[in-house]
DNA sequence: TTTATTTGTAATTTGTATAATTACAACTGA
DNA sequence: TCAGTTGTAATTATACAAATTACAAATAAA
């Protein structure tokens, strides 16, 4: 399987735009130089972004704004922007019906599957872009200091 | 995406062993016709939970067995044997290591994914093979009394 | 009001993970 | 012995995400 980073890369985007608004130019060639993606991809994240109300974009002008303070933001709001409701367990539709295996497993596995899905989701709801942020900024700090006591040594 | 089913065929296949044995040949062929898939996935799959030590094969012979009670198997323990240590989230680890965000990202979001990932895993742990044979068998007799009723009608 | 820059989006190509297929040695049991 | 099966490797096919290409529409600055 191509493994999709659709979800990572849309978290990025947005801690990069707030962290780097007014200090560089938010346009998708600045951001994609960060995620290492193409422009466009980015610009395609925007526009999910955008239509779940996360963000706010120009055309023409390269300077999206995110929609909400960073603390009313969760990762799950993310999640379904640009996953919609893709499942985190597949089920396999293509199962024989004859069989009394095959013709119930799809709908017993996809009420054990939601249990265990809505269980991560809770935990991506209860984390928000602030956290993610506020984490970010804190290891970057933690770099910076052990990179100055080299320099001493 | 080319999307994975080999965790929800697994459980299909360790039901259809328990559920089966006895009645009819558990040929790697007999459990591919229900699953809809080919002899040699059901032989992979089996392989992998032979070394798991979730059944036991024979070289040669059509004849698996669960090494465990139903209800000593967990969703959980499947999961593992057939996905490994696959994380649920993935996250892009080719991002820009000079930039804040880019260089923070990866281990951040590691963090609060694998808060999530433990929150399904642990609903997985609970859900034992047994139930979801139960549940099967309930769904069947479901069917099967609905049926019959409408023959009636 | 022209011109360079950028967004937004569609169409196409490319890369790659997964499943299916092919092939066959090793084992089993009648 | 021999038909049937497992276990496994190698190859091919398929599906889908990402990258690329292309360009209309909007913007901002000269």
């Amino acid at each position: 399987m191509k493994i999709s980073t659709r979800f990572s890369d849309a978290i990025h985007l947005l801690a990069f735009i707030h962290i780097y608004k007014g200090k560089i130019p938010l346009t998708s060639e600045n951001i994609a130089s960060s995620i290492e993606t193409s422009p466009v991809m980015v610009r395609k994240l925007m526009g999910e972004l955008r239509k779940a109300g996360l963000i706010e974009t120009k055309h023409g002008t390269p300077d999206p704004k995110l929609a909400k303070p960073t603390d009313k933001i969760s990762l799950l709001d993310v999640y379904l922007a640009v996953e919609r409701n893709k499942p985190l367990f597949e089920i396999d539709h293509k199962t024989n019906p004859q069989c009394i295996v095959g013709g119930n497993i799809q709908e017993t596995l996809s009420e054990y599957y939601n249990q265990a899905e809505i269980a991560a989701k809770a935990k991506l709801n209860d984390t928000r872009l602030s956290d993610v942020i506020d984490t970010i900024l804190v290891k970057q700090k933690e770099k910076e200091y052990l990179q100055k006591q080299q320099n001493y040594e």
